[in-house]
DNA sequence: CCTTGACCTTCCTGTGACTGGAACCCTCAT
DNA sequence: ATGAGGGTTCCAGTCACAGGAAGGTCAAGG
């Protein structure tokens, strides 16, 4: 399989397989004509790869997952330390934005929205005393 | 002023301070030997940029509030649709993030966490069928 | 045989909003 | 004279790619 087709069934952009690849994270192999040729194996790492990072978990994190997952003496501790970990991370930064969210939401329905310069979120934005 | 002073007063790294004058959202004078002398608009453009970031706004947003918040002829329209299309972008991204949270979440929650290799997250990555 | 178009390759640059560090200058107190 | 504690510029790195240029490869059609 070259890297189109791995890309149409894997959802992955070129790019970003080509990437992968760069970083060590898979290992294709190669025609004689230099294109990559990918086995089920890297296929199957790749979407391995796609649904941790769309879980969220970092390029390292992946790293280390995809390790772990083809370790089979692995201790599933280490794996949930990882998935926990990367939890935290996540409900901080749910925090984060539900803290922004609030104050801005308040400070739009403040706001006329009109053609007049009065704004409570700029009065905000400059230290209203 | 100088940038230390700056920094302590606005809670801002003199880093982020100087790479604010690079991109031209300060304008400080200088004294004669180079060091930058900060006027008081210029820590109070500081202390909105601090809050308008600490609100998640990128710095092309906090450019255009700036200019909003410096022009007394504005419409308080223009500075909220500016701010609700960062709401939805918060929105949008909190959504997101939800999703990761209740996923792993579960994932998390089955898993044994012990010595033994078998873990749910691996299988879920995987492609578990 | 030639061309066309769809693939593939590598390499370089840019993103956003900084952060770290090197190498150097200024000022004041000891 | 020296040292500490400011300040300055400039360059590189972050993260996970995306965009694009310049060029090689392959199958089909004329």
């Amino acid at each position: 399989m070259n890297i189109g087709d791995v890309a149409s069934q894997t959802g992955l952009p070129a790019k970003t397989i080509r990437y992968y690849e760069d970083i060590s994270l898979i290992k294709p192999l190669r025609d004689d004509n230099g294109y990559r040729r990918f086995r089920e194996q890297d296929v199957h790492k790749l979407n391995f790869l796609g649904r941790a990072r769309a879980l969220g978990f970092t390029i390292e994190d992946c790293r280390t997952l995809m390790a772990l997952y083809e370790d089979e003496t692995r201790a599933s501790a280490d794996v949930k330390k990882v998935a926990r970990a990367h939890l935290a991370q996540i409900e901080a930064k749910i925090a984060d934005l539900n803290a922004m969210r609030d104050t801005l939401g308040h400070l739009i329905d403040a706001c006329a929205g009109d053609d007049r310069p009065d704004c409570p979120i700029l009065q905000d934005l400059g230290g209203k005393p």
